[in-house]
DNA sequence: TAGATTGTTAATCGATTAACAATC
DNA sequence: TAGATTGTTAATCGATTAACAATC
């Protein structure tokens, strides 16, 4: 009935932002009350994972009914920690820094963009939706003022290991990397690569081993 | 010795890629041969695994030798498709769309971008590396003609779906979508998804549920 | 040859699915 | 109440790890 949110096991919780995401549809269009079942239909999980999932966290259906879409929803937010507030910075401001800067959805689930850093004199001044692009010298300054939450690694692969030594070494709790690297930092530092090319290359060996 | 590819279960092959880039990174360091061992140290695998994976796609070792880093790596190289070539296009050419267009590596293992899409009259016209941005309109004329093998979806996720369904429509054996939405194709086709807001709530979820 | 390390089988562990009593 | 659907236990399936004979 809600064991140790510890105990979980990461399959379980990789699929968690899945379900945010389906619930989330479901209430745009105003469905209040769902089954297992239905969501195996829409979700591709088996009635009995979703079943399995939900409980590791606790009770949240009721027997003969279903769940809840509301209800379901927001135990989910709270559980991926959606209800609280991050600050956030960015380090390297090129396209794909800019890319995730201006993705003002994430701005909604309460994590907050301070600010974004580079090397480049060109970028270095400029503003991105209002937040400054500042010199990477003053990363370290500026992390120890401002409690910063999350570090975001948007540089080439070759700086990503020195950043991310940098952040931890200011306080961040947490990095997550988008340079096609394994940064090694201390155990309590959380870490969430998303590895561009490691996913288009998964796309590439499946179209050679199809059917 | 090598199992049919298709029986190999997808834990397996979304292990490839990480053995790719440590082979790569041995192989700059002028590292010519490797154990499971050692590439266990390296990689945070045990040696039995690795073994094992390894030995799905054939016995690239030696006893008492361990692997040849160069022969491993162009083993891996083969298996993942990065000897062959590959037409795509991205459509969506707005900071996402463009970063992934920057990326020069990944003409370099194959992926040769034909083209970018949009509807915004001020990217239309433009060049990015010069590869041109062209009116959505004209995306399946094109696919048609230059035989496309590869999507890439960097929409915002209202038009994802319809322009899955053009592409696929159009031809193209494969879609890597960054839209946060789960496409809906026919069985052939092959879908990968980056979802950039799973990964932040993932790591949300486990800041929130440290030690 | 002796030592090292693979390839591969067997054992274990963990995750998914099935089944059903509890209960709304 | 009867029907539906959960929460939860048990059974199954699959993936990882351990062990070791084969062999370089």
């Amino acid at each position: 009935m809600g064991k140790n949110h510890k105990d979980i096991s990461m399959a379980v919780i990789r699929r968690l932002p899945k379900y945010h995401r389906y619930l989330k549809d479901l209430l745009d269009k105003e469905v209040y009350r769902i089954s297992s079942k239905e969501l195996s239909a829409m979700m591709g999980f088996t009635a009995s994972q979703i079943r399995q999932d939900l409980n590791n966290f606790g009770g949240f259906g009721q027997q003969g009914y279903g769940y809840n879409v509301e209800e379901l929803y927001g135990e989910i937010q709270k559980i991926l920690g959606l209800m609280a507030s991050y600050n956030t910075v960015i380090v390297g401001s090129g396209n794909l820094g800019q890319a995730i800067a201006n993705y003002t959805n994430f701005q909604k689930y309460g994590f907050k963009l301070m600010a974004l850093f580079d090397t480049n004199p060109k970028l270095i001044g400029m503003k991105i939706r209002d937040v400054p692009v500042f010199d990477i010298d003053e990363l370290q300054g500026f992390i120890d003022e401002k409690q910063v939450d999350i570090g975001i690694i948007c540089t080439p692969k070759e700086f990503a290991q020195d950043i991310a030594d940098k952040l931890v070494k200011s306080g961040v709790s947490a990095i997550w990397n988008f340079a096609p690297i394994d940064l090694k930092v201390p155990e309590d530092i959380i870490i969430e690569n998303v590895h561009l090319s490691d996913s288009l290359f998964i796309l590439s060996y499946l179209l050679n081993n199809q059917e």
